[in-house]
DNA sequence: ATATGTGAAGCTATTCACAGCG
DNA sequence: CGCTGTGAATAGCTTCACATAT
């Protein structure tokens, strides 16, 4: 998959890392609290302290955006705030449709920090007869029926699904045929989609089911519990001391044909 | 708490990559599903497609559990089942506080997959006076002030907080001092726990940045955009044609002192 | 003086490719 | 012969540590 071959000598090819694309948005956070506290600039090591990143980490970090800071000083707030911002394309306006408008969806829709950063809640749809015309958030609901009509009216490219599992692959394949390109998955399941769409999950029980592996190896420390088949010691790798860490780092790669 | 060291020298010493363990619940997921059909055993080729991984990277997962598969055969899926459920600790039942029951609390105390896995909705708790007593998916509602007597009459260790950000720490901070170890953080803030604490963290409006990022290089191929202050070329990586990957692959690792 | 920007080193994760077992 | 299990190779990410710029 992925063909592309290096394609970019030199000069500095633009790639970011997709580590480090993940941390900009928490960066941008950080930064605009401080842009509204009217800090003026902002060390790497306070910064990354705000974003709970080490300031390695950020550095490196921002030294693929460039060189925006100033030896001995430190980052421009304002400054900051607007290049990544423009690397991360929120200088434009994306125009979001949310399908399933259930509890999750509502709760989707009434989110604010949704609109606050160049999203916009262009639409909700339901496949609900019931629920068509009631408003949530302010916003009507439309029937799946109207969806490809939707999506094309408001040049939408990013969809949300937040239908149940079953209704999500073919919800996904409507929202892909109508032009959707980037889709985040609120459904458990795993989406297929055709090259260049891009596919982000969002996934409470595998969330749990992550921090219950960790729980129960805090508890096993030393106390051998469980039925359990024939199974050998339980060493516990130790040190797994807890990075004070968070966030997805999930991952959930690779390719899926069918 | 953490320090340990090595602990135990030979053995295997267990120690699953942390992107293992976030694998897991895929897997888990998929084989429940051929569980359902009743299909006996599957192979690593098959068992990949169905997670949307790949059949290499999903047997070296495999191998950090044991030798559960049979060579010329695959797996047999109630095995593997009961193996990957021990494994994540689903074996036990997980007993789960929501703290904060707006939209987004509401919806995820009525989410499903919720019970069905090992855990358990212990109880609901909202700062809201109002709020208290008022039954959501069935569970009345309890008062902030008796967190710490809930958390302990319960034996909760895992505590998810979807208030908003700017309580988060604070309902974060009496989590932890009544005994929780374990956080899912949907409000949009950086937590700050002590060593021994895990914080997992669902942040909408950072995937959708994360899309946004992506979508934009989608749309800058050769198609230069944006007012924009000096910026240089726009190689484009070329071909993230897309890997059909998904899931928050987001990433934010490593350790952090402070 | 002070804090950035970055090569180089060290880790972790993924992929390859094939030996080995059923 | 097929499919698992895994060393070895590769790729990607994080951390170190310091030269460099202000």
């Amino acid at each position: 998959m992925a063909t592309g071959r290096t394609h970019r000598p030199a000069t500095r090819s633009r790639g970011i890392p997709e580590a480090t694309v993940a941390r900009l948005p928490l960066y941008l956070r950080a930064l605009t609290a401080l842009s509204e506290r009217s800090v003026p600039t902002v060390s790497s090591e306070e910064l990354a302290a705000a974003a709970g990143v080490n300031s390695a980490k950020l550095r490196k970090d921002f030294s693929y955006l460039g060189s925006y800071g100033t030896r001995g000083v430190g980052y421009d707030v304002e400054y900051l705030v607007y290049q990544i911002s423009r690397e991360l394309g929120l200088t434009q306006d994306w125009p979001v449709v949310i399908v399933g408008i259930g509890n999750l969806g509502a709760a989707l829709a009434n989110y604010g920090g949704f609109a606050s950063r160049g999203f916009r809640v262009a639409a909700l749809i339901d496949a609900d007869p019931a629920m068509a015309g009631k408003p949530v958030a302010g916003i009507p609901v439309q029937h799946t029926d109207d969806l490809e009509k939707i999506i094309r009216d408001n040049g939408v490219s990013i969809g949300v699904i937040a239908t149940p599992a079953g209704a999500a692959q073919q919800v996904c394949d409507r929202l892909v045929a109508a032009g959707v390109t980037s889709i985040l998955n609120f459904a458990p399941t795993v989406l297929s989609v055709p090259d260049g769409v891009d596919v982000r999950k969002v996934d409470l029980s595998i969330e749990l089911q992550i921090l219950a592996f960790h729980e129960q190896r805090k508890a096993g420390e030393e106390t051998a519990m469980e039925t359990a088949v024939g199974d050998a010691a339980l060493p516990v790798a130790a040190t797994r001391g807890d990075s004070t860490e968070q966030g997805p780092d999930g991952d959930v790669p690779a390719v899926m044909p069918a």
